[in-house]
DNA sequence: TTTATTGTTAATCATTTGATTAAATCATTT
DNA sequence: AAATGATTTAATCAAATGATTAACAATAAA
């Protein structure tokens, strides 16, 4: 009955399709759009086998949910508290880490944050975002450097709407904006490859005092 | 069978209050995880209703959804084409206009993306974003100042990510937001507002040749 | 008032869909 | 090989849900 659980690594194999079929199609239609059986299909097997290995949709749905958020937060904790890069460094670091990832995996992030205006708290404070981000190095830095008349006086958040909003933001909107400009997949990548270099120019002026 | 089309003006107050109902649970929740029995409770009225005025659960977002992307569109037309106003005054009032409209209506933008990703083409055709956006006198001006020397060269879509970005990408990430920073809703409202003065000062830097 | 039309309701239908079951297959151990 | 346990499948269940129906109520027309 409880095959997995005896059986810790069983057949990697099976467990991990499922996964990645649920990934795809989770990602792309939202929890409630996703039809258990489109997985099943997805991944080239039987129903069945999805609850055998997870119980059910929701307990598939968290782990994927849990995977996407920490892929997507692991994208900066390197980043944000290496004690050797300065400020401007770990913005390139920061932007370019997320348009390569973002690249590879455009969906994340309106999979993550259409699913988060269901659940609001409980996901969000389960990945400690708030220790992550705010009780970071950078942070510190920051607080130093406008301290030291260095950087523009700007509250944290706007600082972090601001970066998140340039380099996300061109994600979320993706199909508005290649209907707008015309642009093929390729196209579009080419842009947002651009702003690798455009987003922290752009972040610098910004703070400039 | 068939009230609603022979008799156009019925009485608008129960088409009303169903379109009022799914417009509120269709914004906070989607299309999929949308239950008809929801909206007629949320208007407290029978499920039967919303069938007899709307025909089916798809008619109905159909309409909502439209008129959702109309609202978010109408914010930006009068200001694009208006020949007396300046570009920093544009800019401005497009700011202004759309933090208003998203303090008011917080969730269109999350709403209208992710159901964007199913439909893509279809729906953002009927719209006319191009021609509106692309088309509009704004653009003409950005052209000519650009040519001028005035303002920093700068592909068009990008000025478009940036300004939408810097605006709208708040309000999709409020949940994160509020949790990062211990926001209540006040604050976080206090938070945008600042934003319709920061953002215009800090997209001329970005445009600053 | 009577009649016809429109609006509303409770009950029901039919389909979809998440989940389970029981039997079959495969792999491992003895 | 036999036995045991893990994996897989086809068939089925039960609940949820979009939609319909038939009866009833309200309103307007005659």
């Amino acid at each position: 009955m409880t095959g997995k659980i005896v059986k810790e690594e069983a057949d990697a194999s099976t467990e991990e399709k499922i996964k990645s079929a649920a990934r795809t199609i989770f990602h792309k239609k939202g929890f409630a759009a996703t039809r258990t059986r489109d997985i099943a299909e997805e991944a080239g097997l039987n129903l069945a086998l999805l609850n055998y290995y997870f119980r059910s949709k929701q307990k598939l749905f968290d782990i994927i949910m849990l995977e996407s958020m920490q892929q997507f937060l692991t994208s900066m904790t390197g980043v944000f508290n290496d004690q050797e890069t300065s400020l401007e460094k770990k913005i390139e670091l920061l932007v370019g880490n997320y348009i390569d990832l973002l690249i590879q995996e455009p969906n994340i992030p309106l999979f993550i944050l259409s699913e988060l205006r269901n659940n609001p708290q409980e996901l969000v404070a389960k990945i400690r975002v708030k220790e992550v981000l705010m009780k970071s190095y950078l942070m510190k830095q920051m607080q130093q450097a406008m301290q030291e008349g260095k950087i523009a006086a700007i509250h944290p958040l706007h600082f972090i709407m601001n970066i998140m909003g340039l380099t996300v933001f061109p994600f979320i909107a993706k199909p508005i904006l290649t209907n707008l400009g015309d642009l093929s997949e390729e196209d579009f990548n080419q842009l947002v490859e651009q702003r690798k270099a455009l987003i922290p120019h752009w972040v610098k002026l910004i703070l400039t005092p």
